[in-house]
RNA sequence: GGGCAAUUAGCUCAGUUGGUUAGAGCAUUACCUUCACACGGUAGGGGUCACUGGUCCGAGUCCAGUAUUGCCCACCA
């Protein structure tokens, strides 16, 4: 006997072995079929399991499970992100601990101890993966610093350079002084810094006055936060809008303290409202300025060396700390007359998050791609609509940044990642030579040959040339992931029946890091798009709305969440709680709606079984759950119809559902039509008679009840995948144990079924309309306080004939619910002195004898008319207009024909009661 | 500063082309430990759908504006 409550870890840990190894996520070309393929968004290799691969990782889960069941060849391909610097941080701070720094060690056995860390810690999260019960093929699970990759990764950059879209050119970089190393974006931490602003005048050419000491008559007064930059600036700039400034134009300044003349350029980079809208221009020492630079070919001056000391171009400052430069710089300045004012200000500057110290911005060479053609196609693409964001609305965001897309900066200076395939002559990197000759080749060897062609030197040797020695931005090898995980550049089978793959799911934080980059090396190296539909779902957020983070100690481990209630119900309760329009706030109890729902549905099964113990050899479970059973039309009965009907109104719901992507609204659906429809409805009413005498009657419901559970534990599937599984085991609906997962997805019944066991809409409606009027009828005990064994007589009055029959042919039952003595039933509205309450869609009224409000019923229909009246009043005006009678589609035109028949009668009807009412008041 | 979104029950959220009585889960109240399930059942309470105005026979839904909150981008030299 089954227990109670369903122990889901054995059960978890069981299945998902058995599906791993009889190959049930595997996927194979050669089977054929129409393909449906996903490439997951690879997690960092360093990377733990978080809600966010929780709930990202699910929504792929579900889709992918569905279209395996509807019978698709189904890839889903896992893999992990080297992450470069993630991961060589990592290990560096485990090098920490050794008291080593990696250049200790050099780069090749800085790499054998990165790759030995990859190897012990790197498969972490892959397991955590298998816990939630990702379907993925582990036989193709791809990292992107493996060796397919990499050769990918190497392939794009000779390429796109030989096409001349890469090239090499000055950048600023975040620079940590004491590291002397470039930081990453994420390697910088902004700290609030209480400093100065320094107001400094700058002598405009032409002046009238000029010695130095003398305040001048015409300047313009810069404002700076960074003094020692001074002697690196190239121009000044105002904002071209600025009035006040107007009169500067074509104009030249002096630079203090060099008597160096720079010019005066217009840039919307300034802001007029901030200091006195005039800015100094350093392009070797600010990011912005570096590109106000490049728009106004200003020549670019660095003053500092990459240990924060000055520079020779610095002037007297050379040898400098660059602080201390800042205090002489000031005094100089003061004694010059150029200093105006000084002014507290408080902004945020970098500090480096390793040893605290103020981060530079230093100019270096990088590399870069030259974003804009690729671009183009990829923009189109999206405009065409043959790459479509869900929801739509992110493709404004994409379209945005993508017309306004910058180059990207692809080189890095760690040693994690793939090296740059760009070879140099050894002797001018020794000599430290300005702008070094390279090539750049797929392999050593073709770098060589390319030299000796290049220089001209036929004796030159491989030790004579050396590798960049920069590697590459860990987006640049996740960007191919879509084709470099199917085997490219090879034209494998795989990358024939799989790619362009189908849906790629991901949150909208990395729309532009990765998704945008992947439509754009589809259509460069493919010449087909990476993916057709893009799914941006939310973020996980906790109970407050803030995001969840190890520092705010907020996060939810779904470790633990599947360890206290299971990976079903994780699984179920992110795809009910989350919809793609919002992020989700969630909090630990919300992930029990899913275990709950795992014990009704374990209980549910549990009931069935005990009967069917009780009924041996009744029915073959197998057979029923395959789709083969007959009914006996004669011992059906309208609850019968109403299951097996409900039953195919959800399926038609979920795969419309889900086609949309609506993953919320089809697990409402599974979920009311399991627990309300079949647990609450059906079994309840079907316990009279598996209690009965009635053996033909037993089988019959108990076949039933196994069509309909069956079916559901297949819709549920891709959601709760264990528990289906196991319990579809337990229930025997799997012949010689054949998995759930591979059973076909359950369609409708035929017509011929349909019509044989006489399931309609009206029998649905018609079940519905006795619900609620079992409920009404309770309702009116309640609410005049009537006890319930009191026994009552009830007046029940139809509309139509047909439910009057209904219910007539039921009055034992209704009887029994209704906890009634008596009651009547009629047709019509005249017989309806005293009425008490009326059930939906004012079909079928109600009353308790002598129980009447006759005062509040009357002013119900008076409302009820009067809305009626108005609807009516707008079919009317609808049907009368003429555009719409000729233009509209024939089959509305008829629908709003036969509303109008419909609410005519309603309003006789109505008025028929509203003269009853008065009356009786 | 630019853009996007949200605002519906105590809480977290649905509400698909405007349509008759706005739904779910949790929480809550009463009753029920009835032989599948108290991680349960039955019945109930709780919403002027942020605000103001507009279009319409009819607005949670469409339009305009206001307020509040959140996110993204660009960032003040």
């Amino acid at each position: 006997m089954m227990d109670k409550h369903y122990d889901p870890k054995a059960v978890e840990e069981k299945w998902y072995a058995w599906w791993e190894s009889h190959g049930c996520f595997h996927a194979e070309p050669k089977d054929g079929g129409e393909s449906y393929s996903i490439v997951i968004p690879p997690p960092n290799v360093t990377g733990i399991l978080h809600m966010g691969h929780a709930l990202n990782e699910t929504i792929q889960d579900i889709l992918t499970r569905w279209r395996r069941m509807q019978g698709r060849n189904v890839l889903w391909l896992p893999g992990t992100d080297h992450a470069g610097i993630a991961t060589q941080s990592v290990v560096e701070k485990s090098l920490d601990k050794e008291h080593l720094r990696r250049q200790d060690l050099g780069r090749e056995k800085f790499l054998e101890r990165v790759w030995q860390w990859k190897e012990k810690y790197g498969g972490t999260i892959v397991h955590q993966q298998r816990k939630l019960g990702n379907s993925t093929d582990w036989q193709r699970e791809r990292f992107t610093f493996d060796a397919g990759c990499s050769k990918a990764v190497t392939k794009v950059f000779v390429q796109l350079f030989k096409e001349g879209l890469i090239y090499k050119g000055p950048y600023i970089v975040n620079w940590c002084t004491h590291h002397q190393t470039a930081l990453a974006n994420d390697e910088v931490e902004h700290e609030e810094n209480h400093g100065h602003l320094w107001y400094i005048r700058y002598p405009v050419v032409g002046s009238d006055k000029g010695v130095s000491g003398e305040p001048y008559r015409d300047y313009v007064m810069v404002a700076t936060t960074r003094p020692e930059t001074l002697p690196g600036d190239t121009a000044v700039a105002v904002n071209p809008k600025d009035e006040r400034y107007a009169h500067l134009r074509g104009k030249k300044v002096i630079l203090p303290l060099t008597g160096r003349e720079i010019p005066v350029v217009e840039d919307d980079y300034v802001e007029k409202d901030f200091g006195t809208g005039i800015v100094k221009i350093t392009p070797a020492h600010d990011p912005n300025d570096f590109l106000v630079g490049k728009r106004h070919d200003l020549p670019i001056v660095n003053v500092m060396n990459g240990d924060g000391t000055m520079n020779a171009d610095s002037g007297r400052y050379v040898g400098m700390d660059r602080f201390v430069c800042r205090e002489e710089i000031v005094k100089d300045l003061e004694a010059g007359g150029y200093l105006d004012h000084i002014e507290d200000y408080d902004n945020q500057v970098g500090h480096c998050y390793r040893c605290h110290k103020v981060v530079e911005s230093r100019l270096s060479k990088q590399w870069f791609v030259k974003m804009k053609p690729l671009a183009e196609p990829a923009i189109a693409a999206v405009r065409t609509g043959e790459i479509q964001f869900v929801p739509k609305r992110w493709e404004n965001v994409y379209f945005n940044w993508m017309e306004n897309i910058q180059d990207w900066c692809i080189s890095r200076q760690l040693w994690w990642g793939h090296r740059i395939p760009a070879y140099y002559l050894k002797a001018e990197i020794e000599a430290k030579a300005e702008n070094p000759v390279f090539v750049v080749e797929e392999t050593p060897e073709a770098a060589l040959a390319a030299m000796r062609e290049k220089t001209g030197n036929a004796a030159l040797t491989a030790e004579g040339i050396c590798q960049d020695e920069d590697v590459l931005d860990t987006w640049f090898s996740s960007w191919l992931w879509p084709f470099s995980t199917l085997g490219w550049p090879e034209q494998t089978d795989d990358l024939k029946f799989y790619y362009p793959t189908c849906d790629l799911v991901t949150a909208q934080d990395i729309i532009f890091f990765w998704v945008a980059r992947m439509i754009m090396a589809g259509y460069h190296f493919m010449g087909q798009p990476p993916f057709r539909k893009i799914i941006i779902h939310g973020i996980v957020r906790d109970d407050q709305g803030r995001k969840m983070s190890k520092s705010l100690g907020n996060s939810l481990d779904p470790l633990e969440l599947i360890d206290s209630y299971s990976a079903d119900a994780l699984r179920f309760s992110l795809a009910l709680i989350t919809s793609l329009e919002t992020d989700s706030r969630v909090s630990k109890s919300k992930f029990e709606i899913g275990r709950n729902f795992a014990t009704k549905i374990w209980n549910a099964a549990r009931f069935m079984q005990m009967n069917l113990e009780k009924n041996p050899g009744i029915i073959d479970a197998h057979a029923i759950a395959a789709g083969d059973f007959t009914l006996d039309p004669a011992l059906l009965r309208d609850d019968d119809r109403h299951v097996l009907w409900t039953l195919q109104s959800v399926l038609a719901t979920m795969n419309d559902h889900l086609e949309k992507y609506r993953l919320q609204d089809g697990a409402l659906a599974i979920y009311d039509l399991i627990w309300n429809k079949f647990c609450d409805w059906y079994l309840e009413y079907a316990k009279q008679d598996l209690s009965g005498e009635d053996e033909a009657r037993r089988k019959q419901v108990l076949t039933l009840m196994t069509a309909v559970f069956s079916s559901a534990l297949k819709l549920l599937h891709p959601y709760m995948p264990f528990v289906t599984e196991e319990l579809w085991h337990q229930m025997g609906y799997g012949k010689d144990g054949e998995s759930i997962m591979l059973a076909p997805w359950p369609t409708a019944y035929t017509p011929e079924q349909n019509q044989a066991w006489g399931l309609s809409q009206e029998i649905a409606t018609y079940i519905d309309n006795k619900r609620e009027l079992i409920t009404a009828g309770r309702a009116l005990r309640s609410d005049y306080n009537i006890a319930p064994s009191k026994l009552v007589t009830y007046l029940i009055q139809t509309v139509d004939d047909e439910t009057a029959r209904r219910f007539t042919s039921e009055l034992d039952t209704l009887r029994q619910q209704l906890r009634a003595e008596e009651i009547t039933i009629t047709v019509g509205g005249e017989h309806l002195a005293m009425p008490c309450t009326v059930c939906k869609q004012g079909t079928i009224y109600l009353s308790l004898k002598g129980q009447v409000d006759a005062a509040a019923e009357l002013e119900r229909v008076r409302g009820e008319l009067v809305k009626t009246r108005g609807f009516l009043k707008g079919v009317e005006a609808k049907l009368s207009n003429e555009s719409f009678v000729s233009r509209a589609p024939e089959a509305i035109v008829q629908q709003q024909r036969e509303k109008k028949v419909e609410l005519e009668a309603t309003i006789e009807r109505l008025t028929k009661l509203e003269a009853a009412f008065a009356a009786a008041q």
